[in-house]
DNA sequence: CCTTCCCAGTCTACGATGTAGACTGCTCTA
DNA sequence: TAGAGCAGTCTACATCGTAGACTGGGAAGG
């Protein structure tokens, strides 16, 4: 288990982020990394013990991004300001951002984000046995739905081909018009409100 | 737009699931597939344009695994029923199961699930243009905690390494021993009692 | 000053991967 | 019997992650 260079990591990351931005995930080689920092691929072993490290510390990037929160807030507004960067992250860094749920890798930053979340739904009165639970569902439903429109599961696309392979779909021949939504801030802004209702009932 | 053969397609596409599920979605490679299969790599290209095309293939394999859903059960029981079934799906083929939430692809079958789901919540009294939004609010979350639960996002293994790094988690020290529950199907159990309470109010 | 050591980074090389392109041999029809 | 079409094969290439051995330059000690 070698010990690591910490020095020109951070450089290493903003490459990475970088290329994956412009590129997409499967652009992001090593060797593309190492070109674009200046140094041969090899290089990048010193910092990094192999590829999947180097995707780890991405996560990590990008979960330092979610802001500090701002105690004095309500607990609606913490919880919402969260959620809504969370979905803000994934426009900006749409490549990368799946890699949030699809590998574990706690990061100290990740922690701090999970913190907030307990004491926004502590403050809203949830009892302490539940807060784990609730806040396991609303990130969930918050990840799950800003890698949904990331992902495209949530597009046009989608839908139309839903529609097209007709056959026997009585539901969504009745539903047609109402498929897709003109304002996906509205939809996030409905459903964030919905789940405050679960936390606590109005 | 050369024209596929079909014949071998079903063939091929247990084979692929087959090694993921063995060995993992880093081993499902073309040559591992033709191998099981008993034929060349490239004879597979006979059948699937590319690999993509192949792991298209096998999420639409995975979506006709969701339950046909029996009419003449209410709402409730029918919608939990797909939502189980998401769920002991990710566990069966937790390497391939991400895949879904990753591939848009909308196939024949999950058509038929979403249809489904509509029909439900229209039993349910939700308004027609509310039930588009609850059909993705409920389809997000329920995905997304199983590939949590899969993913390793849930797992002890990140509590732990949350609770070390120490620091300034307060909400967490406070919450010990609550941190993850002993049984994750009553948790699921649960989530899902609160989301039926989004879609018809007690 | 010279020597020794360390360390950042390089070079070369290997096995694996996806897939293009040209080919072979079989079966069916005319 | 000739020909067409199709299933599958063979060879080859660019690209990938990364192991292992190496090099040049600066710091430390004599």
């Amino acid at each position: 288990m070698r010990k690591l260079k910490t020095s020109r990591q951070p450089e290493i990351l903003d490459a990475a982020l970088a290329i994956a931005d412009e590129r997409g995930l499967e652009a992001l080689s090593m060797r593309a990394v190492a070109e674009r920092v200046g140094v041969t691929p090899m290089a990048l072993y010193g910092y990094f013990r192999n590829k999947d490290e180097l995707l780890d510390g991405l996560v990590g990037r990008l979960l330092d991004r979610l802001a500090p929160g701002d105690p004095g807030q309500t607990w609606q507004e913490r919880l919402g300001a969260i959620a809504w960067a969370t979905r803000r992250l994934a426009r900006e860094h749409p490549s990368v951002f799946p890699l949030l749920l699809l590998r574990t890798s706690a990061t100290p930053d990740g922690v701090q984000v999970v913190d907030q979340l307990y004491q926004a739904l502590l403050d809203a009165g949830v009892p302490e046995t539940d807060v784990p639970r609730i806040e396991r569902l609303v990130s969930t439903f918050v990840m799950g739905f800003a890698l949904s429109e990331v992902s495209g599961r949530f597009s046009d696309a989608s839908r139309d081909i839903r529609l097209s392979r007709g056959a026997d779909a009585p539901a969504h021949r009745r539903l047609a018009g109402h498929l897709t939504p003109d304002d996906w801030d509205a939809e996030f802004a409905a459903d964030l409100a919905d789940l405050m209702r679960i936390i606590r009932p109005v």
